[in-house]
DNA sequence: GCCAACGTTGGC
DNA sequence: GCCAACGTTGGC
């Protein structure tokens, strides 16, 4: 069981959008980078919990979590000339990108800011200050466990 | 809106 | 394979 940390822009797909999902979860797709796209093809797990971050937004920061219940397969949205994520070099034979499935599973009672995260000292090492931009990211237990701490503590 | 960091593209 | 130019991400 492994822990990831998953970004999305709230305007496009926020933690309520996915707590309201009918069927209970939802395609984590769109990611179109290559150290991501490896991650999610090879390493995530389906069991495998995940934060969500919300970038782009006032405040940025963790604002939940959830389950993957999915493991990698063709992202869909590659195959499709309407679609925003089209790629004319994918094929259904040989596709570039993949997405899972995750569920939801809670909503912080409150955001745990990238500001503060930043002022743990034992948070320093996180993949999320070292390499800001990277959407699917690993999360170590240690980390995983302080961010929980702080988002069931008022700040 | 600005800027830093980083990724991608394409000429050579 | 290198490098410049350009595009994207994302915090502030």
């Amino acid at each position: 069981m492994a822990y990831w940390l998953l970004k999305t822009e709230p305007d496009e797909y926020s933690i309520d959008d996915l707590r309201n999902e009918p069927s209970g979860h939802a395609r984590w797709d769109g990611i179109r980078n290559y150290q991501a796209r490896n991650l999610l093809r090879d390493e995530v797990s389906r069991g495998d919990e995940v934060l969500i971050y919300h970038s782009q937004c006032k405040p940025v920061g963790v604002v939940g979590c959830g389950e993957v219940t999915r493991e990698a397969y063709p992202d869909p949205a590659q195959f499709d000339p309407e679609n925003h994520y089209f790629d004319p070099k994918a094929s259904p034979e040989s596709p570039r990108w993949f997405c899972v499935d995750i569920r939801f599973k809670a909503a912080f009672p409150r955001t745990v800011q990238l500001a503060e995260i930043k002022r743990e000292p034992s948070l320093a090492d996180m993949v999320l200050l070292r390499q800001g931009r990277l959407s699917v990211q690993p999360v170590r237990e240690a980390e995983w466990q302080h961010i929980l701490a702080m988002a069931a503590r008022s700040q």
